[in-house]
DNA sequence: TTAATTTATTAACATACATCAACGCTTGCA
DNA sequence: TGCAAGCGTTGATGTATGTTAATAAATTAA
């Protein structure tokens, strides 16, 4: 299972199979059900999850007692509460598996420690931070300009994979839109010919 | 002037003088005109600039000329473009000043190479990153979760400082919301004795 | 200082999306 | 096997916010 790590380290970084090893013996991998809660808001957590199979996503809930999701996360992705691994605080969100999914448990000093074996880590790390930071404004970007309809064509496009995935309403609780509302955008775009 | 980020970084590692001067010596500082164009979509820049004095902001403008704000950046905020500083591709968003601004340059290896001289430079930057990614977050989960009204009012106790400084048009055109919407939203908390 | 431009407000009207409710379809579990 | 629960769709209706336009106030330019 942790070759699925091995292998998403060797497309973005150099290291060997030493180094590997000794980053690697740090490592716990964690296993929750579908629907399985793994944080809720108000709790703390340090922890980052890499996830090697399955899906999880970090969402909050309003007054009302609607959902809103902040992040997915499928294989290869990482899901984490910042509030906690910055400042040990509370969690604004909330944490589950859509799937059944198989994570890697990444302790707040990881990257850190890794970085003592092979110091492209730090490099690595901050690719990835800002990487985030480039897709969160470009989400941003769209809440603030695009229609529902086109919120959702971007998301068909950039997550192919996660459309079939993931049911229709949670698609919509991630674009800001009610399940209902996505309901009519996809019958719209149906009648232009929209495919998938 | 370099006092500011002096400052700025002792207050959040350990630097000795010398390891500022050090590291302070491949830096530049640059001014900007009010309303001078930094960066326009298209263009790539991998530079990142931490403000001085003055504010700057970055933003897009959409097919029907709408503008939308994806950041400010007042005095202690950096502010830089993630497709240049990555991949060296294109910017997706346009970048200005909005007051008189004096910014320093910091060229993109900047934490790298700081990071020879202290280390700790490292645990900084990544500090940071994880808190713009907190500070995104929250922003989509209001752009998500609130109301016109909700993110108005989170925006002034988040930022009271900006809310004197900058045009009613651009609070709006980071709220996502049009000027006269902001305008109404405004009249309804003055009637409900909303202060500042 | 006047003139020109930008900014903020207000009102009438338009619309994208939400809400509420009803109805089949699937799914999972008793 | 059957039945409750969840999901997706559709229709009728409601509402927050957008659009357009006019005007006043503030800022900038000449």
């Amino acid at each position: 299972m942790l070759d699925k790590f091995k292998a998403y380290l060797q497309q973005r970084m150099s290291i060997t199979d030493e180094q590997f090893d000794l980053v690697a013996s740090h490592l716990k991998t964690t296993t929750f059900l579908k629907n399985e809660l793994v944080l809720s808001q108000g709790e703390t957590s340090t922890r980052t999850y890499f996830i090697l199979d399955g899906l999880m996503r970090s969402y909050s809930v309003d007054e009302k007692g609607k959902t809103h999701i902040i992040q997915f996360a499928p294989e290869g992705w990482w899901i984490s509460d910042r509030n906690g691994l910055l400042n040990n605080e509370a969690s604004d969100f909330n944490m589950d598996a859509i799937e059944p999914t198989t994570a890697l448990i990444i302790p707040k000093d990881f990257f850190c420690t890794a970085a003592a074996h092979a110091p492209e880590f730090n490099l690595l790390n901050t690719t990835m931070l800002n990487n985030a930071i480039r897709f969160m404004q470009r989400r941003i970007n769209l809440l603030l300009a695009a229609t529902a309809e086109e919120r959702y064509v971007d998301f068909v496009k950039l997550y192919p994979n996660l459309t079939l995935r993931v049911p229709q309403w949670m698609i919509a609780s991630y674009l800001g839109i009610t399940p209902e509302s996505l309901s009519r955008v996809r019958k719209d775009l149906a009648h232009k010919h929209f495919k998938v």
